[in-house]
RNA sequence: GGCCCGUUCGUCUAGUGGCCUAGGACACCACCCUCUCAAGGUGGCGGCACGGGUUCGAAUCCCGUACGGGCUGCCA
């Protein structure tokens, strides 16, 4: 009988609230830790999803397990929704604020007999389940009338019989056995309120429409369903579990084990946009088939009803091609911008003083098509910034042998007089080259050494160029007596 | 163990019973371009987990198995 009601009401809840009942969705993050991809990508969706219907995104900060929240936690998670540009139109609510709405569900839950209180310690539960079948709390204390006191939490009276089904947008309309889901707590015996109370308490009194979150939270979406019955909630909200981010080993993205802040992967320079493509495209595409999307085009597409089920692998490879497209596709101007953190930042490797903007505008677009992250700009032009070049010695000792050195020394002397513009600091070295039998891809070799310190970089004569003359030679000649 | 969810190239995906000899992207490989490295261009490698059904016809529907994941807290 609880099934088909609740089955009809989830179905009543889909044309209420798509055609009646104004859109609200929220994002409900616990200030437990940085903040992880996977949420980043929940919220998006949840801000797809309230601009789509016209609606609200409500923010609340579950907030409830004071021992391991940090202040500076929840301010990370402010600044992290902001970047990525999921932005709340109300709120931020704190749990730790609302616990009177709590306490007073509580206490109508236990009123009208919803709910009782449990002296049972952990101990004693998990001594009396090994030897039962139905795993977790066995209802010892439904009958024994106990009345609020200290160390005495409240539990959940759950039905014995029945099912409750999830009406659920990704995954279909998963249902569960009421007889195995136990009697929950719903107040710590410290008075405070779990986060399941909390959290359905808050949806009610919220007026949520759409439950967008991750998939851990499906198996105690129906212990969600049968608290908002019992609160007298009307038509719950609709689900949609949104499937977990794994690493390589398949393994849920944990914190502790991944690298899986949003943040660090800002420092490192991928920009947002590329960033939020990325975490779009992790179980949903677009109808086109196109990958590299504006955010318009997907505010536009998406639709929860696409979304895979099935978990996705956080590929910082593909994440990292994404974001070269989207540096290659800044105007040089926006580019040169993009990278100011980088170039006069506290993380750059060259003194403040010593960087010159002319120059690195100078250098921009070659390297620009050169990197896939800002953070990797630095390494490019920090020649042009710092008084000595830095060497890496296996490219300088494979440079340096045979003719290079004679290669050094004959291109010093050429370009002592040369018009130093790039076109003829390269037909100069290309003669130089010639005289010892190369060609210009060999006898350039030893000159970017000597000058960068490294094999690799942006194109040798622009970079000649914009170091100067007196530079140029200075490094040319050090790098002989060196050799 | 129990409950629930999932399974298309190495990875992210397209595919909603015939258009599939399964398409794209990232990665990888080769070639072209080239002052190095990139970028760009061309091509290549590579997949429907398995077994039964249903059907004239199945990657697509059903059942089972295997594997993976999530949950199983007086955490969220």
């Amino acid at each position: 009988m609880r099934a088909g009601a609740l089955v009809h009401l989830g179905a009543f809840a889909r044309v209420l609230s798509s055609m009646d009942r104004p859109v609200r969705v929220r994002f409900a993050p616990s200030p437990t830790g940085y903040f992880h991809v996977g949420g980043a990508r929940t919220a998006l969706f949840n801000r797809i999803v309230a601009t789509q219907a016209g609606g609200t995104f409500v923010l609340r900060i579950e907030d409830t397990d004071t021992e391991r929240n940090r202040d500076e936690w929840t301010q990370g998670i402010l600044d992290a929704l902001r970047w990525i540009g999921a932005d709340w139109d109300e709120g931020p609510y704190f749990q730790s604020q609302r616990s009177a709405l709590y306490a007073e569900a509580a206490e109508r839950l236990h009123a009208m007999g919803s709910a009782y209180y449990c002296d049972c310690t952990a101990e004693i539960v998990a001594a009396r389940t090994s030897t039962n079948r139905t795993p977790g709390y066995d209802g010892h204390c439904r009958d024994r009338r106990l009345g609020r006191g200290p160390g005495r939490a409240l539990r959940f009276r759950t039905p014995d019989t029945g099912t409750t089904t999830v009406v659920d947008l990704v995954r279909g309309n998963p249902t569960f056995d009421n007889a195995l889901i136990e009697d929950f707590v719903l107040v710590r015996g410290n008075d405070a309120a779990m986060f399941i109370l909390a959290n359905v308490v808050d949806d009610l009194d919220m007026g949520i429409t759409h439950v967008i979150r991750g998939e851990e939270h499906l198996p105690n979406t129906p212990k969600a369903l049968l608290l908002w019955e019992a609160l007298g909630g009307g038509a719950p909200p609709l689900f949609a579990h949104v499937s977990v981010m794994v690493n390589e080993a398949r393994q849920k993205l944990s914190k502790r084990r991944d690298k899986v802040a949003l943040e660090d992967y800002r420092h490192e320079g991928y920009l947002r946009d590329a960033m939020r493509n990325y975490l779009m495209l992790l179980g949903w595409a677009p109808p086109d088939g196109r990958e590299i999307v504006p955010w318009e085009d997907v505010l536009r597409d998406f639709r929860l009803e696409d979304v895979n089920a099935s978990p996705a692998f956080f590929d910082v490879k593909k994440l990292a091609a994404f974001n070269g497209e989207y540096l290659r596709a800044l105007d040089p101007d926006a580019f040169v911008e993009a990278c100011a953190p980088w170039l006069i930042g506290p993380a750059a490797p060259w003194p403040l003083a010593s960087f010159d903007p002319e120059a690195f505008r100078a250098m921009a677009p070659l390297v620009q098509t050169r990197v896939q992250v800002l953070g990797d700009v630095p390494a490019m032009v920090d020649f042009l910034f710092l008084d000595e070049p830095v060497i890496d010695q296996a490219s300088w000792e494979k440079a340096m042998k045979d003719p290079g050195r004679s290669v050094l020394l004959d291109a010093t002397h050429a370009y002592e007089d040369c018009a130093w513009q790039a076109d003829v600091l390269k037909a100069t070295l290309e003669a130089v080259g010639a005289a010892h039998g190369q060609k210009l891809g060999k006898a350039q070799a030893p000159v970017r050494v000597a000058v960068t310190g490294r094999s690799v970089g942006p194109p040798l004569f622009e970079s000649l160029e914009v170091l100067g003359r007196s530079r140029t030679l200075a490094r040319l000649q050090a790098a002989f007596s060196r050799a």
